[in-house]
DNA sequence: AAGCTAATTAGCTTATTAGCTAATAACCGA
DNA sequence: TCGGTTATTAGCTAATAAGCTAATTAGCTT
């Protein structure tokens, strides 16, 4: 499993949320991705290799292109580790119904 | 209320990560705080600031000393959020019992 | 194999940030 | 108000990371 800090320093990057946000919508060449930014392509893939490495988007080959797929599942385990692991100790804060 | 970025910035540094986890426990002194890491003080001063401007923290002065206290309101509302966000549109996730 | 397209990696420059020490600010007690 | 304690800010250095262009790798087509 990708380290905490990988997870963390990955989401620090706006244009990284960005791309994580448009994924959303399914998954997505990494062309078809760069496209979409102003960025140049090479900064762009770099920036998908930080996501691959935590883990927050998967890769496939498909021919000749990479598809990039977000991953939620581990996405999700992150957040819901984080939201316990901030829990004051001994404190009843309310509980989602 | 803070920005995304400089809440996710803030996060992404180990250091400010442990002191979050800190001050799980109760609310702290800087110096108290400071003096649990190996890092100078003026460096943990600085995490703090940090911390604060990303309203993860909350301070009060106490006398001499100023007091740092987690606030996990902006910190829930915050996840909360990224939970939402990450959700791949027309996929139903599923939902915690 | 040659040529084309898709994507990543390498090498460089610039900006940001963590770390330090020293200086400054705020408060308290004698 | 002087000295001591608590904390932050200033100024610097070193490491990290984002951005670019150019070079390289991988696959497809003819």
């Amino acid at each position: 499993m990708a380290s905490p800090d990988s997870v963390f320093k990955a989401l620090a990057d706006p244009t990284r949320r960005e791309i994580l946000h448009l994924l959303r919508s399914g998954p997505m060449p990494s062309g078809e991705i760069a496209a979409r930014f102003p960025s140049a392509w090479a900064t762009i893939s770099r920036h998908l290799a930080v996501l691959r490495d935590a883990e927050l988007v998967t890769t496939e080959r498909n021919g000749s292109s990479i598809v990039y797929e977000l991953d939620t599942t581990v996405f999700q385990e992150a957040v819901e580790h984080l939201l316990n692991w901030a829990q004051p100790r001994g404190s009843n804060a309310k509980r989602r119904s």
